[in-house]
DNA sequence: TTGAAAGCGCTAACAT
DNA sequence: ATGTTAGCGCTTTCAA
């Protein structure tokens, strides 16, 4: 049963049946007898706005877009339950979109979301800021907000980790810890959050007047192949660093099996800091020292940042960037200077 | 642009552009001057049927639900990768359901689910069979699948992996090991699934000669928490099984928890079979044997499934479930009988 | 081979 | 306080 039928039911237009399921019933001075009988016939047949007729009439979807690089990553996968779970006790539902790292599926699947009139985008894109993603994200016509993966030169609201911060407070455990050869395991190098990371470790090393050098930097690429490969080159030159810094998860699962497979110990071969942590971070062996991003919170300020932006409300500022946190634990070994 | 105002400017109606975009040309007998005018032109424009209206007109969505009951569980996050992308390839979008493991959490979602006039719905239950899952299932209209957590009772046609197999493997691999006191860490211990594996492993025992002890089975609940305690509680006890066998992929964690705590070693003093091979399954101390799940099969079986209902294609088979694999690594000690 | 017309279910502007 | 009307964008008879 529908809104009209139920309306021909009780003798009433089918615009009352909307304005009371809408809850404009007091916009509308609807007597209070016609809500209950409404709101009871309603809810004994079970009958609420079908979301297609309306969103046809209303140009609104309630449905937002997520498009992440892959679900199969703990923290995207903690960002789409914490952002799941907002949007729904908004009534909002959410696509969910996965680009599997490759920017043409990422235009592709945006293209998807924007032809699918959502009522927003939540995106987590790839990293790359290229001619067709810039002019696939301006054929939108709904709000836009970046997170994790931002790229701010393109002005949509942010919302991420202060990663050049979270860089810094690697390095500054290593020294503390007597390490002063540091190597470094990027993500996508040509990503703005990863070269955030890189700027924040880069400040910290100049201040405990360590240089980086070129050699022990390496990575690419956020895939857990393009990982492997370059912990790989980086660990099988004769001289390593006596610690690494994993700038992403799956650079700190490349490392682990670069590391199994050289036959090198951690932490008594070669320390390390890993980012992101991850429910099993503390069960490898060692424990893992982690950067722990906080997810949930991650989730929660997008949600209001879109929901603000669906309703047209200001947004104060343009983006926000969450501390990260280091969780020592035994992967980082002391070592005299 | 839309199809109406493409229309206008081409000087046709819209019926003959829907017609063409709708691939219905040749049905039609649309000339092929028209037909290719319209494409040009609709490619030009950038114009695709705006899924809302044909969603009005035709009853269908092009959307599916997925509801899962921990979308941070990496094998349900795997299942997400591969449905997203496969129905995608069909031009259908995936809406994201987590239950967080609660039933009553479940039962909302879905109701949210049915309410949205979805194409069909593709759920991963918690796994318990109440009334009020029932209830709200039977309401669907829509054509409904289980995966993993299936619930045969229903009569709903299931996705999955033959876990009575799966559990028999994890026995018979760590009774050729030498292991006669085998323990058992279960997940939601009233879901179907559970109970299979464990049926699958008590047959073993008994085919062994092997008796399985109460006091050895431990565990009633899918969530971290739960495992841990569960673990914690079976492995404090005096006398301890040789071995253990972790039946979710939570429980596996929990399982790693609580030997950290007890300062049990794995396999020293415990061997272990996990369930669910993960990413970092290889990289744990010691690198984990485990049972590992076809995802991604899973994924586009499940897919292919809910296409044939949807278009009202005959089934075949009312379920599908495939074998496991085991993955033998170093968490399984050899012991002399 | 194409067009006109009706209607999917809803809501908002405009009555009253 | 409520009803009438029109129209969101599309597809599908029915008609030509």
């Amino acid at each position: 049963m529908n809104v009209t039928e139920l309306a021909a039911e009780l003798g009433v237009s089918p615009s009352t049946v909307s304005r009371v399921l809408r809850g404009n019933a007091a916009k509308y001075r609807i007597s209070k007898a016609t809500v209950e009988r409404v709101e009871e016939a309603a809810k004994r047949h079970q009958v609420t706005p079908d979301p297609i007729g309306s969103g046809l009439q209303s140009g609104r979807t309630g449905m937002v877009g997520l498009l992440v690089p892959d679900i199969t990553n703990p923290f995207f996968a903690g960002l789409a339950r914490s952002l799941e779970l907002s949007f729904r006790e908004e009534g909002m539902t959410v696509q969910l979109g996965d680009s599997a790292e490759d920017p043409v599926t990422e235009w592709e699947v945006l293209r998807q979301m924007i032809n699918r009139r959502l009522d927003g985008l939540v995106v987590a894109p790839v990293g790359r800021n290229s001619p067709e993603f810039v002019e696939v994200v301006n054929e939108a016509k709904m709000p836009i907000i970046m997170v994790d993966r931002v790229i701010p030169e393109l002005g949509f609201p942010m919302v991420g980790l202060d990663n050049a911060e979270a860089g810094r407070m690697a390095v500054e455990h290593l020294v503390e810890m007597g390490h002063r050869e540091i190597g470094f395991l990027r993500g996508g190098n040509d990503s703005f959050t990863d070269r955030e990371r890189m700027r924040g470790a880069a400040e910290a090393m100049g201040d405990a007047k360590l240089q980086m050098k070129t050699e022990f930097v390496s990575g690419s690429g956020y895939t857990r192949a393009e990982s492997f490969d370059a912990a790989l080159q980086l660990l099988s030159r004769p001289k390593r660093p006596s610690a690494i810094v994993a700038l992403s998860g799956q650079g700190t699962l490349g490392i682990l099996e670069a590391v199994n497979e050289l036959g090198i110990s951690i932490p008594a071969d070669l320390s390390m800091v890993a980012f992101d942590e991850q429910p099993w971070s503390a069960f490898v062996s060692p424990p893992l020292t982690t950067i722990s991003q906080p997810v949930e919170d991650l989730g929660r300020i997008a949600k209001d940042l879109m929901w603000r932006l669906i309703n047209g409300q200001p947004l104060g500022k343009m983006g926000e960037f969450r501390k990260a946190e280091l969780r020592p634990r035994n992967s980082v070994r002391r070592v005299d200077v």
